[in-house]
DNA sequence: TGGATATACTTGAGCTGTCAACAATCATAC
DNA sequence: GTATGATTGTTGACAGCTCAAGTATATCCA
């Protein structure tokens, strides 16, 4: 019971403590670390919204504030008119970058300092049983 | 790194899903949980705040709402005028015992299903030792 | 072909919580 | 006693997200 908690809070602190240093909530930093990994660096929006678990809405609106702040652009599909990709941009992979140094660091602080390299092994076998709670449905891609 | 995720996702869905059909906030829950347990059923916001994990005012609204909801009430102390309790009513008590039978039911499903019970117990270890970041300080009782 | 259904996304309204500024009370030191 | 500072709690403004409804495009099938 009591464990949902503490680490809930845990997640908390995170989120606001570390990240709005950087001007960046914890799902906008989340979004830039996917956009970043895809492929030509760009998602669609729903992909985007199951990855970070986010209502569509969610991302419409993040997005719209990372499209202000310059980090992502909007980009079209040839091939399905329906879906706009969010696209990241050198500025968004550069914020990225500075964020994730600091973030990275906090975060492996906060963790080395308490668990050993095997507890953290364990703590992350056990806690990624968790997710298939809602998430299923692949990747489409949009050229087929 | 993706671990804090995986967990936040569960959280975020417990959150939701489960609580909100009896019609309260996993906040809520644990508000009403917390004061069932107090000496005379009762607390002083500020110690409620931090146990929950919330500023001063949200707790304020949350108790708001529950307070409107006829779940708890609000009773002064003698000994401070600058406090008042968040006193849990009969009406609370029940509440959150139907709640929490489905809810406790719904978490011991999610995680017996996934874990043995040895697992469920490292878990529980690795994760107690997160919470310090920002917790400190006893609860002042209000009888001195 | 064309009508029904599904998918991708956006928008308005509302909820939950934060932050900053505030009022009231208490505790202490002179 | 009375000024100083800390503690307790509330309020206004706003951020971040969800839900429900709406638009536009795609897909299926008769």
């Amino acid at each position: 019971m009591g464990l949902l908690r503490a680490h809930a809070s845990v997640t908390r602190r995170f989120n606001a403590d570390l990240v709005a240093d950087h001007g960046l909530t914890l799902n906008a930093y989340e979004v830039l670390l996917r956009l970043s990994r895809a492929p030509d660096r760009r998602m669609r929006r729903v992909d985007l919204s199951e990855e970070i678990l986010l209502t569509p809405s969610g991302i419409t609106r993040l997005l719209a504030g990372l499209e202000q702040s310059g980090y992502v652009e909007r980009a079209s599909c040839a091939s399905d008119a329906r879906v706009t990709y969010a696209q990241l941009t050198d500025d968004g992979l550069a914020k990225l970058r500075e964020a994730s140094e600091a973030h990275v660091a906090d975060v492996r602080g906060l963790f080395a300092e308490r668990y050993s390299q095997g507890e953290l092994q364990t703590l992350r076998d056990l806690l990624e049983r968790l997710p298939p709670e809602g998430a299923e449905d692949e990747s489409a891609d949009c050229t087929p």
